[in-house]
DNA sequence: TTGTATGCGTTATCAA
DNA sequence: TTGATAACGCATACAA
């Protein structure tokens, strides 16, 4: 099958020395009787190139089909237009959406990204930060990842590298000033939403459900703890899960319904979305035995009955803001600012009002 | 801050002479005292370099922290141990489970994969196709993917290439053998299953709505006519719906209200589940009033209230398998095989059986 | 306006 | 067992 390829090429390319797979510069300038320097300063556009030389090269380089080696070009210029990007695991939602609007925007600015997935190990992410340091991306972001901020700009050369959503202790403490290239959402604020929507809606006896040990996890429910303070209602429960209870919230769904509160508020949707169905097999419909909030505002929150109230992480514009800051720090020499983005609580029908709205006037007075 | 990574490498890498970036295999056999290409030789393992040399360029490399530079090896070798995977929405979460298993089997084996979205634009599919060629890469998989298989081919030099559920016309009549490198589910095997399904269990007055005009749906659609005419129904209704009929699914669900059949046989998961909850809205209750089935398998699938009867696509072995035959051939020399595989039907709590079991035997009779 | 020569970092051929 | 050298394809400094 190759042979039926060679053959209609043979058609356009008469020329008998052509052994060799792909069509260089050279031989584009061999047809058109210029030199290969000339030939790459036509097709790079150099004003210093006669316009007709210049058409002739394009159009025979069009008619061989000739495509720049990037290897070569990368050796010789120094940069690769590749960006590095690390993410978890591509099957959850989130950071589908990240690398989804991160890929875009990279492509839209020409730049191509080498994608790894890091699975939730150390190792992996290592690995991760080898392969972009040797294929010499020009930026890398990480996603959620783990490792430290200080062995991530080690081993991949770059200045420019950009970390979205972190999970690392050090940077999750939004007291002390976010280092450079630190995009991420303001957890306490998302927090704090979603335990204001539940109180101003006349719910009182709450409880968090963590998932996993990741250090997102511990910021939310310290969150959580402060926001129930500060609305004036006693310590509430926290519940713990793995971090794939999603896939069977079975007993986690028999510790809550053991004393269930009035309402939760979930690590994340996947969560949420679980405990909602598994809740029903203890007999706790949603929402009206029990109020459910998320946290991500995935898709198939719409779609779910009822319909999930939650948090909803800009997940979307966080992917593109990541391509965009490392492509205007790497094209600018600079480093990429950090910044937190607000989130937004949706309210669904996974919970509804249980008292009156003097509820909320003594609640916040 | 390049200054202090600068200044705790001048600790063990006394030489003057540093002005470069990233250290070379030249920089590593100066400091040893032998050879580039001992340097090489020993970083490969050649067994030709005696004991105490390579332990000694393997320890220089590692103080070093030597990272080889991948576009020099690349031009040299004339390979680049890179995959390109062209995928049209990240954001789906079977391209996001088929992403996921091809980027682990690649990086399993040493490869890594140059990721971009096609967003069902065929404009978009070819300049992915052009960077895949510029970057050289040694395999290409193409996911549901709407350019021709001649395009494609001509485009990327690869002879290695794989087509995950192709889109385009050609690879879609199943009745012709499949040419090499193709991977997908067997489309008619899997509608006929949720057909025998809904009948089996005592449905007759089904339906089937389509979302969008990919080939898939079309072969889908003749394989439920015919399916619903072998078991001895009269001609289904066939609904027709865009591609992203789910986002907002309340004109197809008002279309479906007004003479609602006894249930649904769905052209995806998302397109189920909006509908399950749109109906909703219209009165109809799933299982209770319409029996809803829809194809793919999606996680979320399992979490739906009801959770959702569905054709299980194996999406994970098809990325994985996509990714292991990529490299196979490349490594062998050979063109990767064409291969179809079955899906099966997970009955949820969307269908229920509305009719005496005597149904199924008159219906097979 | 165009051509010549060089080097990017690596591996491989050949010679020692 | 090791070293010198060439070549991979491209872009550019310098020469013409």
């Amino acid at each position: 099958m190759l042979i039926t390829a060679r053959a209609e090429d043979d058609r356009v390319n008469g020329d008998p020395a052509d052994q060799r797979q792909r069509v260089r510069l050279q031989d584009i300038a061999h047809q058109v009787n210029v030199s290969r320097s000339t030939a790459s300063r036509a097709l790079a556009g150099d004003q210093r190139i006669s316009a007709a030389t210049r058409e002739a090269v394009i159009a025979m380089a069009a008619e061989l089909r000739y495509v720049p080696n990037a290897a070569a070009r990368s050796l010789r210029m120094r940069h690769t237009r590749a960006l590095g990007l690390l993410v978890p695991d591509l099957r959850d939602p989130v950071h589908g959406q990240v690398a989804s609007t991160f890929e875009q925007e990279a492509g839209e600015r020409g730049y191509c990204v080498i994608l790894v997935t890091g699975r939730n190990e150390v190792a992996r992410e290592r690995l991760a930060l080898k392969v972009f340091a040797e294929h010499g991306t020009d930026g890398v972001a990480i996603v959620s990842s783990v490792v430290s901020p200080r062995e991530a700009r080690e081993r991949v050369s770059a200045d420019h590298l950009v970390f979205v959503q972190p999970e690392h202790r050090s940077l999750q403490l939004s007291d002390r000033p976010l280092p450079p290239g630190v995009i991420r959402m303001d957890d306490a604020q998302g927090t704090r939403a979603a335990v204001d929507h539940l109180v101003d809606n006349g719910y009182r006896r709450i409880a968090y459900v963590a998932s996993g040990v990741r250090a997102s996890n511990t910021v939310r429910a310290e969150a959580f703890k402060a926001a129930v303070r500060e609305r004036g209602l006693p310590p509430p429960r926290i519940h713990s899960a793995s971090s794939d209870a999603w896939r069977d919230p079975g007993d986690l769904a028999a510790e809550i319904a053991a004393d269930p509160p009035e309402a939760l508020v979930c690590y994340d949707d996947k969560l949420a979305l679980a405990l909602m169905d598994a809740l029903r097999g203890f007999g706790l419909v949603c929402p009206r035995d029990i109020g459910i909030v998320g946290f991500d505002g995935i898709s198939f929150a719409e779609l779910s009955n009822p319909r999930l109230t939650t948090v909803v992480v800009p997940s979307g514009e966080m992917g593109r803001l990541a391509a965009a800051s490392l492509i205007d720090a790497i094209q600018g020499g600079t480093v990429p600012d950090a910044v937190v983005l607000p989130a937004q609580l949706i309210a669904g029908e996974s919970t509804r009002t249980i008292s009156l709205p003097e509820a909320r006037m003594s609640a916040s007075a």
